[in-house]
Formats: structure tokens, sequence, C-alpha cells
DNA sequence: GCGGTTCAGTGAACCGCTTCACTCACTATC
DNA sequence: GATAGTGAGTGAAGCGGTTCACTGAACCGC
């Protein structure tokens, strides 16, 4: 509570030394401080008594110190928010907007990167446990795995994106990968383009992942030809990927970047080659980051609202957090929407 | 130590139910907890010891728990990590770059975000420091306080950007400011623009800043009219006030930005109006977003080298968590470059 | 051979909160 | 009217480290 609600900052600045804790509290009221810290939840003490300890709480500044509580098993008021690369600007953007739900809730966040490697993702998930921190949101790159069911056994845990087969997390904020990956290349193949290559930051991570099942799919049904190619999740990742591949011989005519991120490496390689978007190639891209419309040209991408999801994970969390036991599985989905903009055009003849 | 280190992961899967702690590794050793716990941290043993705790910590797979370690006074590992706001693409990158520097460093990083509002920042500072984050990384939107010099003397704390004066930090990066504006200004002025509007997130929450001052001075040796208006601190936040400033009347020819993410702002507006850039209007931004050339046109902006500001900065924390006392300010000015882009022309007949 | 250091290691208190097992007074039950 | 049952509150034992004050042995020089 204290890193967040106001009140705080007065009690505390008027503090000498260090700050008040529970025994002082239960002198002041003549408590127990067994007494005081029920009453401080809420629990077991009759309301006249909780009345009087929340009131000498007031006075004195009292605020429980998370780190305390966290040792002794009580809940610590952090959240834990891991997401696969925060090179990728989507995913900042989502760290901002979970950011501040979870401010609204008086929470506040240990943020983790796997900076692209799957590897890293339990090991940093344990260590955000280790800090006892109250649920987990993760945005998921690499494959479920037994371990990540026994995190999710010990901490209320959401996912975002991706869920993680197998393992019952408390929620799970899903992206309709298939159908948007659908409409994408349906908008690129109706334009005339042949040869697509999918830029995707999962290939080799997740390969099973719904998103490039749909590709390959899609492709089928479309009757186009696709390359599938793994690439890293940011801007300064991809742009020399980008650069070889538009350096190629078979170059393709369009590009279906599985990220924002990725699509602005491409636009730097293009700009770097003189390509012309969408002249020499189309471009789309994946998630619609609000500056994608601001490119030149604007990405055609697909939206996936952030600001909802942020709002709709939270709030599967929190209530994870306060039921505080196995319950079935909170489930969204996102549904895509496809924004067509300036980035794609007919295929070049 | 466990939330970023390898070797972690197999210890604590490997647990039944709970991890190691420092009295069964005692026993292991047949030394008491306290020569245990010195042993770990190099102090007071003799090298035979050490050696022999270090190696049964490394059988049992013991990590110190970053709870109870703090709350017995030692180190947490956390690092607190203040932003102004997030919804800025600049501090949203610098967010990344601290984070990967601290992964380095084996430490986690506690995310506050101010949101805009330099209120917030005492209070959320207040908050990291109870959850005894060993360090702090500020990006000050408000001004200096006492508050302020108390937290410095708490914990080690590195300001980025501006400093706060009258405050002893452990670290200090600040950006040359004026130089930045006074290039800017130059740079508009030699395009012949007479009235130009600066924009600026911090107009009214840390007014006598130094790079709205560096404003004052350039406009008065350059001879050019200058609009000072305070502007939120973020894409969304500057559009409806840019729709404002473009509609009027008396349109300025030229608009700078103090963040790159308020020139976005412009940009959409621009683009809902209609107006050219910088066919009606030319834009500068502000700290040079990697995504800045990418737009329609390219941005003219002043390049604020985030991923070594990011280093110095957490070179200069680290050092200071090392050091442990009270040290002479280290302090690091970042050099400003102007980079021309399309966004900025001669000011329209 | 003796007082004085130094070094390695010990025991116990403590950080501030939670929770278990228990008491006590009071009410409901037969 | 004795018994069980309940609700409110207490005491003390943790949680897993750190650290202070202390002991015992080895070493020192004279």
């Amino acid at each position: 509570m204290p890193f967040v609600k106001p009140g705080t900052l007065k009690a505390v600045a008027s503090r000498p030394g260090r700050r008040t804790t529970i025994r002082e509290l239960a002198e002041y009221t003549g408590l127990s401080p067994a007494a005081v810290s029920y009453a401080l939840r809420g629990m077991q003490v009759s309301a006249e008594t909780e009345r009087r300890v929340r009131e000498a709480a007031e006075e004195l500044g009292y605020e429980a110190d998370p780190i305390a509580r966290a040792l002794a098993g009580g809940a610590t008021a952090v959240v834990g928010l891991l997401v696969g690369s925060l090179a990728d600007f989507w995913n900042q953007e989502l760290v901002r907007a979970v950011q501040r739900e979870l401010y609204g809730a008086a929470r506040s966040t240990l943020v983790a990167d796997a900076d692209g490697e799957p590897a890293r993702e339990l090991e940093l998930a344990r260590g955000l446990l280790d800090h006892r921190v109250d649920g987990l949101v993760v945005v998921p790159i690499g494959p479920a795995s037994g371990d990540w069911q026994s995190i999710a056994r010990e901490v209320a845990t959401v996912t975002i994106g991706d869920a993680l087969p197998g393992v019952s997390a408390a929620g799970e904020v899903v992206f309709d990968h298939e159908s948007g990956v659908r409409a994408s290349l349906e908008h690129l193949s109706a334009l005339g383009h042949r040869r697509i290559t999918v830029l995707s930051w999962a290939v080799e991570t997740s390969p099973d992942r719904e998103a490039e099942r749909a590709v390959g799919a899609s492709a089928a049904a479309l009757g186009v030809d696709i390359d599938l190619v793994a690439c890293a999740y940011s801007l300064n990742g991809s742009r020399p990927l980008a650069l070889e591949l538009l350096r190629s011989d078979e170059r393709p005519t369009a590009v279906l970047c599985l990220s924002d991120s990725i699509a602005y490496g491409v636009y730097a390689a293009c700009a770097e080659l003189g390509l012309s978007i969408p002249g020499d190639v189309s471009v789309a891209g994946f998630g619609d980051h609000p500056i994608s419309r601001l490119l030149a040209p604007p990405l055609t991408s697909t939206v996936w609202d952030i600001d909802r999801t942020a709002e709709v994970a939270t709030s599967f969390l929190l209530q994870a957090i306060e039921a505080d036991g196995p319950q079935a599985t909170l489930r969204d989905v996102v549904e895509p929407v496809l924004v067509t903009r300036a980035s794609t055009a007919p295929r070049p003849a």
C-alpha cells in the first residue's frame, strides 16, 4: 500500500528515524500486536476494536512494512510482470498500461525482461517468486512446461497473448492470433501478393504456436507461398535480417511482421536500400502500436487493444489474488481488427 | 541474485516444498548460522571455511532469501526505477536499457511511474524505499526538495536528465539541455522561423528547469518569438493540445517539442488537420527515439543516447551501492547531437 | 610465563509482521 | 445448572536472514 497510496508521505516523512511498528500501535491502543494485525486486515476482531485500531493507525501514520509482511507470509502488494522482450514496443506499452492499472489497485510492479530468450523466462519467474510477488503477469515467449504449472500453483498467474497450454493459470488473455493472421494474409493475397515472407519471433522459441500454425493453414487456403522466418523481436534486431531478406534475388513482394517492432526494422532496411513501401514491397505489422499510423507510410497492422488487454489481465489477476485459492481459469479472447493503411498495396507488376 | 543468476533454477526446482535455509546450511557444514552468513559474504572467516561453505551452498543449491535478507537489514538486489512518465517513449526505452544493465549486474527492478504528476514522485520514491531497494534511479519531473535529500541520504540515488539541485545524489547523469535547446532553436531560426512554439512537459512542474530557461535565453539571442506551452508528456496527451494550437489563427510556423513523444502528437494532429510537415509547419523533437527517423516525414530531433545514459547511470549506481557510504557525487553530462531530418524546412512564404 | 592482540567462530537478539494454539468470558443447549 | 460452543483477544513461535557482544585459542613480544 504505502507504495502507492496517498497519506503515506506525510506520515513517513514525519518519522524521526524509523517508522511506526505494529507493536507501537498495539501499545498505543492497549491491544496485543496480534489483535492489531488482525484488526488491520479485518479479521477476528470486533467492529469497535477494528475502528479503534484504524483510527490509531491513522493518527500514528502507521503503514505495514511490506518486507516484514512478506517474510511472515502475508501479501506484499507487489506484482511481477514478466515480458518476453522489452525491446518490443508493444510490450513497452503493455508494461505502462499494466503498471497504471496496478497503481490504481495500490500495487507496485517488479518488471522482468526475458530479452527475447525463452530460456530466461522460468528463471526470471522464479526470481519474481523469491520476492514474494502476490501475482504474476506473463507475456510468454517460450513453451509451457511443468515448471510453469508449479509456478502457477504457487502464485496467481495471468498470461497475456499466448496461453501456456497445460498450465492451469488463474487467468488468460489470449489473442485470437489465428484470425489475425488469416485477415492479414487474406488482405495481402487480395492485393495479388503470391510470395509473402512472415517474420515471427516465435518460429524457434515456440514453433507450435497458434499464430505460426495459422500461417500455414491460411497460406494453403489462399494458395500463396510463405516463407516463415525467425526474427528478433525489435527494431534493431529485425533490421539486419530485413536487409538480408530484401537484398536477396528472391525478394518477396510482401512482408507480414508478427509484431510492429519487426515492421519498423523492415522500414529502416527499406530506407537504407532505397526501396519504396509499398511500391516495391508491402509491409504489414501486428499489434498496431500507436506510432504505427505515423510512419512513412502509415503501417497496415492488426490492432490488439493494449489498454483493454492490460485492464482485463489486471482484473483477472486481482480477482485471483482476492480469491486466494484455485479457481477456474478466467479467460478472455482479444479479437484483432485489421487496419489497412498505406504500407500495403497491390503487387508491383 | 536468484532473480537473475543462472543456477538457481535447478536448485529451486529440486526443492520438495521449501528452499534451503541458512540454518540447514549451517548444520550441514557444522558451523553456526552466523558463520555461514559471514562466509557467504566474505567476511570474518578463514579462507578454508569460506570455501567449505560456498561448496556446501552449491551442493544444497542454497540461495539467500532476498526478503529475509531485506528485513534483517541486508541488501535486496532490487533497484527502484522511478520515471516521470512511462507514456513517454524515450522513458520506455530508458526503462528497457536500465533493466538490461541491471540484469547484467544481477539485480531486479521495481518500476514506478509518476504518470506525469510530480506530486506522485516523492510518494512513489518512499514506496520504493519501503521495499528496501538498494538503490534508486530517478528521472525527475518535479522540483527538488528536502524530502529528496533525505531519500538520497537513505539510499544510493542516481538522477537522469535533470539533476535535483541541492540534493547530494550519489550520481547525476544530466543532459546538457541548454545546448540542446540552443541548437534546436538556432536551426529553426536559421530556417527563417520567427514564431516558434515550444511544447514542454516541465513548464508547470519545474518551470525553472535549465531547458526552459535556455528557451528564453536562446530566443532573446536569436530574436525570435517564443510561446512556451505546457504539454503532457505523451502522444495522446499532446495531440489534443496540438490540435488546438494548430487550429488557432496564429498558428506557429515551427514547433519544438521537448520530447519526441510530444512531437508524435503534433504529427497526429497535423494528419487530422491536413497540414503538411514541414510544408505548413516545421516540427522538431527532443531525445531522438529510434522510431523518429521512420516517421512521415522523418523527425528532426536531438539525440540523447539512451543506451549510454543507462549504462553510465547504472554504473554510477552500482559504484555507490558498493561504496556504501556517502561519496562525492558522480557526474556525467550527456551532450546532445542535433539531427536534422525532413520535418524541418524553411518557413513557408 | 604472562598480559595483550588478533582471529575465527558462537549464541542470541532482532528486523516487523503473521498465525497457531490457547484462554477467558459469555451465551446457547439439554 | 453443568456442558458445550462461540467470539474476542493474547502469547509466543516462527519467517530467514544479519549483527552485536562475547569466548577461546593462537600468537605476540619481552
